[in-house]
DNA sequence: TAATATCCAACTATTTTACTTGGTTTTCAC
DNA sequence: GTGAAAACCAAGTAAAATAGTTGGATATTA
């Protein structure tokens, strides 16, 4: 089990998602702009939680994804692992001969100590993550402010912030 | 918390240090043998771990490296953080504006996980590892192989391994 | 003084991560 | 049916991190 900033842009799409689960289908145009990071690299991660069975796409305008599962179906650990291809960090690979005709003990130590983390990122579940108060009360607000942009107020936000600017100048 | 490849060769060269802790003093030569990696990448390696206050190296033959402190106080994440550098994995650095002016959810639960997964491994000790039952008995057959070397039975070793060789053709 | 080791810096090579470009296909709305 | 919005796809480039290389200097032991 590796974690890299590629397992966290995995974790915080699906966060995304699971935000909006039951509400709309997310774009990843959407998923893009929040974590600015490029649509294509997003596809490309995309394609992997796809082919992992944990999101759905769907084509077409008013199209973009969702999860394939509950929230609380979806583990930290499986959100990771559907991203990372598993290169092997023992480079032995598990093989019973790196040192002395003995299984390497270091090696074996690290196999354990992955394997609790895997565990433990296996018992957080997407859905543990988003029932959190603060997660909540963060959306709630993140949901008033898209509300608001829907409703044509995006040009008086711009007006307010243009005003702001002058005066502080 | 990240975990790498890197982090995995700073734990498991830790633990060969732990594991001859008050026998002798270990060279880098040995671990880059046992861990099949360049003497020199090691030396980068535990000049990060000598500067995080973790080993102390004693130059001149006989030299080479010794834990700084009790295998009890060496945790998991110190060795892991020590090697690694934290490579800002949020982009916003934490800044509280990166997202509608509000500190952006994703990222904030991300450094959750982190966090979590930080206090774990801060919870596990080099001590903890190196006291398995397993692991003692693997150290006890490497150490007679050792022994062994030592007292000139490598020739013997070589000789039965070479009639071994010769009898499989 | 020779050998062994840490210590150190600057460089190259390799791999992984991230992005770019230029598509196609599906689907919706007009 | 046409146009636009989205997923889907493939083949590249760019940037960053990992791993290794070279060529030392310094300390210590025998």
């Amino acid at each position: 089990m590796r974690l890299t900033t590629k397992g966290r842009y995995a974790v915080t799409a699906m966060l995304d998602l699971a935000l909006q689960e039951g509400k709309r289908l997310v774009t990843l145009q959407d998923i893009a702009m929040n974590q600015e990071i490029s649509l294509s690299y997003l596809e490309q991660l995309f394609a992997r939680l796809r082919r992992a069975g944990l999101v759905t796409g769907t084509r077409g305008p008013g199209g973009g994804y969702r999860l394939a599962r509950d929230v609380d179906a979806i583990s930290m650990a499986s959100i990771i692992s559907a991203v990372d291809e598993k290169a092997d960090m023992t480079r032995c690979g598990g093989e019973a001969n790196c040192h002395d005709g003995e299984k390497c003990l270091t090696h074996e130590l690290w196999a354990e100590l992955s394997d609790k983390i895997f565990e433990f990122l296996n018992n957080i579940s997407l859905g543990e993550l988003v029932r959190r108060p603060e997660v909540i009360a963060v959306a709630e607000r993140q949901e008033a402010v898209r509300q608001g942009l829907r409703s044509g107020r995006l040009k008086t936000v711009i007006v307010e912030a243009d005003t702001m600017i002058s005066n502080s100048k």
